[in-house]
DNA sequence: GTCATATAGTTGTATAGCTAATCAAATGGA
DNA sequence: TCCATTTGATTAGCTATACAACTATATGAC
């Protein structure tokens, strides 16, 4: 019915990819969003909360709901900065430490998985018009 | 971090578009599911609450709930059918068949607005893609 | 005709996202 | 120095979404 509607139809696939990613992350005992978001302290350790939030492009009170969850579970921690007492650094803790590799391994194979699905060529071009189309609307 | 993640990108674009659309709907107090929903009813009237979950691509339990907000707002009836007393037909009343008009205009309007900004080919082309990449993951 | 199974819709419970309002700390103008 | 403004993070309150469990009804095998 939506069918020339580049909103809908964008929503409708993202909901189809949140599957594929829920199943990928279930071993982890994590959701999409907060495996992105472990990922994301991974790759930067102590990046700021609202750098972590610019990052993930979701809204600052958005990025504290998730640290309290990835906190409750052990994986990161809110270290306050030396400079200002406001900020607070994000540093991942030991345990998710020891997840980094097969997290990273999990994530690549879902990819893989993904370009093999719709071929390498739709894949990357698919993505790069996501992003192009993106970058227009800011 | 996440530039190359189909996942990652097409939500984030979603959530930008859901923005343009949630100004698109302000007017008729509506956000865009709750707006795209009474579309759907308003372009096939009668329909049961599961065609109305798939023609959306949502899950019936959220159709109940959408339905629930704009049965309050006094947009949708829900009427018992006929032939099985577990289906409801869902109807728009007169409140709802009053902003048909208006609401296709103001969502053509931004329709209109987002080929515009994107250039239509891309637009067209990026939405072709979006049905073209779900599909392959059904 | 009866009972097991399937189906339409709802409800319970959880996560994720947003905006607006708030709190606390930093900054800067006078 | 002091007060107004800005800024980082949190909290409050809301919507949307999903899955799982449930209720009520329908269907079909016998």
């Amino acid at each position: 019915m939506f069918d020339r509607c580049i909103y809908f139809n964008t929503l409708a696939l993202a909901r189809q990819l949140e599957r594929v990613w829920t199943e990928a992350f279930k071993p982890f005992d994590l959701t999409p969003p907060q495996g992105f978001m472990l990922r994301a302290v991974l790759a930067k350790p102590g990046l700021l909360q609202s750098e972590l939030a610019d990052e993930l492009k979701i809204a600052r009170a958005t990025a504290t709901r998730g640290l309290d969850g990835l906190e409750a579970k052990g994986l990161i921690e809110r270290r306050p900065t030396k400079t200002d007492k406001r900020e607070r650094g994000i540093a991942p803790t030991k345990e998710a430490l020891a997840l980094h590799d097969k997290l990273n391994a999990a994530s690549g194979a879902v990819t893989d998985r993904l370009k093999g699905i719709f071929g390498e060529t739709v894949f990357l071009g698919f993505v790069e018009q996501a992003k192009a189309v993106a970058s227009k609307l800011e």
